[in-house]
DNA sequence: AAATCTGCCAACCGCTGTACG
DNA sequence: TCGTACAGCGGTTGGCAGATT
């Protein structure tokens, strides 16, 4: 396990690669298409390893990569995706064509360097009214005042409420939108508590069924184990354990129909991307609703499923009993 | 003008999942 | 069932370029 033996080849040349290099392997994977990434090298005539091959093609080299700056609409979705499924990088990419999960993740990460540095966005604990700034705005001064405390370290469980105080009184479903690492979680009780006064007021509570919520914080989120579900083990990260275990979640005004993929990704995605012009609207206005139904044909048959009318009486999915 | 700082991003590293013998 | 090779993923690093001192 680890080195790739390829890789481990004393005459494999490292670094940037030069146009003669990037010309050699376009040349044969266009001829050639690529089958066995750990020969294209030798039949390339590259002194590369098949990996460091694998990864220019993928990240740069192919035809249909889009370069440049993410557009706005871009940007959004990144938001929006990423405030679902966290830092599966690669699985945001594949929601915006063109794009590459490093590309996306550099974006990403210097992104939030930049918000991190600017303390005057994040508001204090206990700040409750509601700013004109942007959904977008909201996600990233959420996700870097969330870093913040991470970074700090500081038990701030003494200062602030707790985490379960806070969540099961808030008017929202905040938990859905904190990329959290388990462990920052899990070893300080806290996770940024100032975060969910954030979003509670953030969101428009008019439009937040609180029957919903109700179902959710007195059936769904038993405090001792809320927070041991939705680890990735396989890519350490953490999914927000709710959105990790429900059958759907979806802004409501964004659904005509959608389907569960075969990997029971969340639902919200094939949403959110056959509908991005309604997402944009939806990010801007802020006035969405995620709502939680369980008439889903199946957990991961594929089928299409209709949404709830608007006076559906939508009830909380059935959740795994390891919850 | 030179030195230092900072941000970006291409590339690498280490890991897990999968296929296959 | 086990071991190996490979693909693919997310985290991290290092070098470059522009900005700042």
């Amino acid at each position: 396990m680890g080195h790739h033996s390829c890789c481990n080849q004393q005459k494999v040349k490292r670094g940037l690669w030069s146009p003669e290099e990037d010309e050699k392997l376009i040349r044969y994977i266009t001829t050639h298409g690529y089958g066995c990434w750990s020969e294209v090298p030798e039949k390339a005539g590259l002194q590369r390893c098949g990996k460091s091959c694998r990864l220019r093609w993928i990240n740069y080299l192919r035809p249909d990569i889009r370069r440049g700056r993410f557009t706005p609409e871009e940007e959004k979705l990144i938001i929006s995706l990423h405030s679902v499924v966290g830092n599966r990088w690669a699985h945001i990419a594949s929601h915006l064509p063109g794009r590459t999960d490093n590309e996306i993740k550099n974006y990403w990460n210097s992104w939030i360097k930049k918000k991190i540095r600017k303390p005057s966005t994040v508001p204090p604990p206990s700040t409750t009214t509601n700013t004109p700034s942007s959904a977008t705005e909201h996600s990233q001064v959420n996700y870097a005042s969330n870093q913040l405390d991470l970074l700090n370290n500081q038990d701030l469980t003494t200062t602030r409420p707790s985490l379960q105080e806070t969540l099961f009184s808030s008017q929202c479903p905040l938990f859905m939108f904190d990329p959290t690492p388990l462990d920052a979680i899990t070893d300080h009780s806290v996770r940024g508590d100032h975060l969910f006064h954030e979003s509670a007021a953030s969101l428009n509570n008019e439009t937040w069924n609180t029957n919903h919520q109700q179902q959710v914080q007195a059936q769904a989120l038993p405090p001792s184990t809320s927070f041991t579900s939705g680890i990735d083990n396989h890519h350490h990260h953490y999914l927000p354990p709710l959105i990790e275990n429900m059958d759907t979640m979806v802004p409501m005004d964004q659904v005509q129909s959608c389907s569960m993929d075969e990997e029971g990704d969340q639902i919200a995605l094939d949403c959110l991307q056959m509908q991005r012009q309604e997402l944009n609207e939806w990010v801007e206005s802020q006035h969405s609703s995620f709502l939680f139904w369980d008439n889903v044909e199946g957990p991961l048959g594929g089928d299409d499923i209709a949404p709830p009318s608007s006076n559906t009486e939508a009830t909380l999915s059935s959740f795994p009993s390891s919850l």
